[in-house]
DNA sequence: TAAAATTGCTGACAAAAATCATGTTCGTTA
DNA sequence: TAACGAACATGATTTTTGTCAGCAATTTTA
């Protein structure tokens, strides 16, 4: 194994990615007390933070980068559940049921992550009731979304869902700076397996959308054209 | 709006359900002021006991009986993404998070179901430790349940997915005491709306499965003669 | 920088699943 | 109990999506 590159550690008081984070509300000595026992490391592209199988023996914290969470089925494709950004946390589910991870983590860009030991984390749990209060909001906001996830997968069309994915990325990551461009760049299999569908089908219906003039497709960049007409296409009640 | 029917309060510490349900590690006065706070209602078959969209005032407790948690599509088509059975508990997600019902609850059978309001079931969250980490276990849980669904969904063949629905059937509800016969009587469009297909495929495989002899079709009773092929045909890698 | 490997693209085809149509059975109610 | 509607069943057809194959473009690495 190659040794794990560091980056310098800032108190976690200092952190301005905090804010967005489940330790929003924490403050004095809990705090001090994850910040000091954190390790911030540098995951380059490609790297895994965590495994299907493994044990969890922390939870981890993007402070900056682009990371992806996924499930190889039966027949060992890939199926993106979720992906993280900058002050999310990530391996904590396990963590909180006991079990071993359901997912890999998979860093889609150079990322910055810091790494807070089980025990820590669980006694701030304990000690912080504003924390308990937090996880249990995000996991209900992602219980949440998994399901209104299920519900389309279910019922929409694969041109839908692609649309969907595509706001879903610029919502997550948003744009490169001063363009139209998605920030996220993820390869054509991946756009598949982020959608629930075949890499030959995801290519061939991004394709159609850029003939269509809704989005137009630079390499392996996608820049948004049409934004109305993709929420259109997304055929989203809502939004 | 008809008059909802009641049935007999018992106290929570009596409640033989407790023990599977969040509440299992609760005691004393916090456990009293529950049980004075909560109201026993039965719901008809059909019943519904919270509609998406709607405000959550407390929580649902299943004393008895089976519920089905479903979203409704673009197109109206209903998809079941959850069924609660005695002890389980409903709505809490969506008050956790301060939104409104993302799901609508109905009853599957004539069930009885406690109602706890929120300022009380929020204040035992606060005082109550244990609840707090049963809530984090409980969302923690259906979460990874969530994410190997959509797996699932994505990648496994309809066929497949109707066997694994049959085996989470039986996992779930169990068979009519002393019979292979599931205790659940779903409509065949019900059970498509928890496979994820349409009602059509559905029937054409369990007619399918049945002449294979993995099931039997009693009317809408369902006997399962195969254990082994059912579970072979659900293609799960563990189980 | 050239070779190798991976990734992206497109067409042809096959398979899966949805839809449409029609008839049957079942359960309810007049 | 007849008649109605709902749920169930099944065949025919269409649509959608996946798979396979071959080639181009891009990236990696030797």
């Amino acid at each position: 194994m190659t040794q794990q590159k560091t980056f310098d550690h800032i108190h976690c008081d200092k952190c301005e990615k905090r804010g967005d984070s489940i330790f929003c509300c924490m403050h004095g000595e809990s705090l001090d007390e994850l910040s000091d026992s954190k390790t911030c490391s540098v995951y380059r592209k490609g790297q895994v933070l965590f495994n299907e199988g493994g044990h969890p023996f922390g939870v981890y914290c993007v402070n900056k980068g682009k990371i992806k969470v996924s499930i190889v089925g039966d027949e060992g494709k890939e199926h993106i559940v979720r992906l993280a950004k900058d002050g999310d946390v990530l391996g904590y589910r396990s963590m909180l049921a006991s079990e071993r991870y359901n997912a890999t983590a998979t860093a889609l860009e150079d990322s910055q992550v810091c790494f807070i030991p089980k025990d820590i984390f669980l006694s701030s749990l304990k000690k912080d009731s504003t924390l308990s209060v937090e996880v249990m909001k995000l996991l209900s906001t992602q219980l949440k979304a998994a399901e209104i996830k299920l519900t389309h997968l279910a019922q929409k069309p694969v041109r839908e869902r692609l649309a969907e994915t595509l706001l879903f990325l610029k919502e997550t990551y948003g744009f490169e700076p001063g363009t139209e461009i998605l920030s996220v760049q993820l390869s054509r299999e991946e756009i598949a397996n982020l959608v629930g569908t075949a890499t030959e089908t995801a290519i061939r219906l991004l394709s159609e959308l850029n003939k269509e003039n809704i989005i137009e497709l630079m390499g392996k960049k996608i820049k948004i054209i049409n934004f109305k007409a993709l929420i259109r296409t997304a055929n989203l009640s809502d939004y």
